[in-house]
DNA sequence: TCAAATTAAAGAAAAAATTCTTTAATAACT
DNA sequence: AGTTATTAAAGAATTTTTTCTTTAATTTGA
C-alpha cells in the first residue's frame, strides 16, 4: 500500500494507538497540576475508561517504562509523549481558506499546545484579504507561491469550500506542502506521500446521529 | 458494555462504517449533480480510493441492492443514506460555549446537509449573551434549564473550555440532552445510555504530525 | 528480612474490520 | 437467442486491534 512505509525501521505506530495519545497527554497534564509525580496505567485507565493493558501498550511507543507498583513518571511521560507526537516542536502550517472553520482554527488557541503554528493564512476574497484572525494575516491566495518558496512548510490546513478543495490541495503539494489537514468533503486524489489528515464534521455527525437514532428503539 | 444495546433487534453498524458513509453520499450528489443514474461499487471506490467490496457491505446497511451490471440507481442509494444517517431529518440541538470554535459551528453553513440545526447558543461570558451568530442567539446559560423544558433537544453541542465541560456536560444531560458532540479535550463521565462523539483536534493533529514525523527518514 | 500485593511487560486469545474469493445474476454484445 | 463480461452478494480468509492471561519485578508492610 503506501511506499513509503517500507524503508521504515521500526513499525509504525497504529491510528487508534496515536488518536487516544493526546487524550493521556492531556489527563497527565491535569495530574501533574495537581502534584501526582507517579501514575499507574490502571489509575489511568480507570479515569479515561478504557483497558489498563491497552494504556500500557499504548504508552510503551514512547519507550518509557514504568515501575511495578509505583507506575510511570509523570512527568517523565508527559515529557517523552510530547517528544513524540511532535507537540513540543514548532509545526508551521499555511490555512487556505479563511472562511467561518478557517477563521476559527486560526483564533483557536489550544493549536499552540499542539506546537501547530499557523504562519499565514491565504483566501480568494478581497474582502477577507488584509485583514487578520488570531493574529494570523490572510494573505491573497496568488501569493502563496511566491511565499511558500522561501518559507518551506510542510503543513497544509485546508478549510476550503468542497469545489476548490482538490485543485487548492494540489496547489499546497507544489508549494512542498508534505502533510495535508482536510476539513472539506472532497476526496483529495493526491500523490501517494502525501499525508492526508481528514477531519470530516460529516462523519461525525453520521455516527452521533445515527447512534441517537439507534438508540430510541 | 453497552447496556442499550442488548434491546437492539438488528445489529449495530460499526463506526467506520458510519465514518464513511457521508463521504459516499457527498460523491454520489456530486455524480447525481452530473446527471449520474447509476453508479456500480467499483467506480466508487475507484474515485475514493477504497476497496470496492468494501463499499458494497458499507452502502448495504442502507438495505438498497445494486443491479448486476448496472450498479446503484444513483438518486435511491442518496435518499436511502440520507434517510439511514437521519440527513433528512431536523435535528435540533443546544451548543455551549460561544468561542472561537463554538461561533464557527453556529456559522457552518453546511451543518444544514446534515440536518442538524443548532437552535440556541448559550454562554456565562456577558459580552456574548444577547449577540448572535450565524442567526443563532446567544442565551445566558443560566436559562439553559428554563428553556429546555419546553424545546425537547436531544443533541448537546459542547464548545466550552476544557475545565467546565464534565459540570456543562451534567446539566446537558439533567436537561434531556442524549447525545453530546464533544469538542473539548476532556474526558467525560456521562450515565452509559449518554451517546458521546468526541471530536478531538489533538488526536488529528497526533496522527498528522506524527505521520509527517516519520516521514522524513 | 521476608511475605504479600500491585504493577508493567510480553505474549496468547479474542474480537473486529478489511480484503479476498466464489457464486449467481443480468445487461450488453455478437 | 446465446455468449461474454461485469457486477453485487455472501461467505472465507486475512489482517488489525483489543482484551485476556501469565510472568517477573519491586515496593510496601509485617
Amino acid at each position: 500500500m503506501n511506499e513509503s512505509r517500507k524503508y521504515k525501521t521500526k513499525k509504525q505506530v497504529s491510528e487508534p494507538t496515536l488518536k487516544r495519545l493526546p487524550g493521556y497527554l492531556y489527563f497527565l497534564e491535569q495530574q501533574k497540576e495537581e502534584g501526582v509525580l507517579n501514575i499507574s496505567a490502571p489509575t489511568i485507565g480507570k479515569k479515561l475508561s478504557c483497558d489498563p493493558t491497552q494504556v500500557v501498550k499504548d504508552l510503551s511507543v514512547t519507550g518509557i517504562k514504568g515501575k511495578p507498583r509505583v507506575g510511570y513518571n509523570t512527568y517523565e511521560l508527559i515529557h517523552a509523549l510530547e517528544e513524540f507526537l511532535g507537540f513540543n516542536r514548532i509545526n508551521e502550517a499555511f490555512l487556505v481558506g479563511a472562511g467561518n472553520l478557517g477563521s476559527a482554527l486560526m483564533a483557536y488557541q489550544e493549536h499552540q499546545e499542539l506546537g501547530l503554528k499557523i504562519i499565514a493564512a491565504f483566501d480568494t476574497d478581497e474582502v477577507k484579504i488584509g485583514k487578520s484572525v488570531g493574529g494570523i494575516h490572510i494573505l491573497d491566495y496568488n501569493k502563496l507561491f511566491t511565499l511558500s518558496g522561501r518559507l518551506n512548510v510542510k503543513i497544509g490546513i485546508l478549510t476550503t469550500p468542497n469545489n476548490v478543495a482538490q485543485d487548492v490541495a494540489e496547489d499546497m503539494v507544489n508549494c512542498g506542502v508534505r502533510a495535508i489537514w482536510n476539513f472539506t468533503s472532497a476526496n483529495l486524489d493526491l500523490p501517494e506521500d502525501v499525508i492526508v489528515q481528514t477531519t470530516s464534521m460529516s462523519s461525525y455527525a453520521a455516527v452521533l446521529l445515527r447512534r441517537l437514532n439507534d438508540s430510541d428503539k
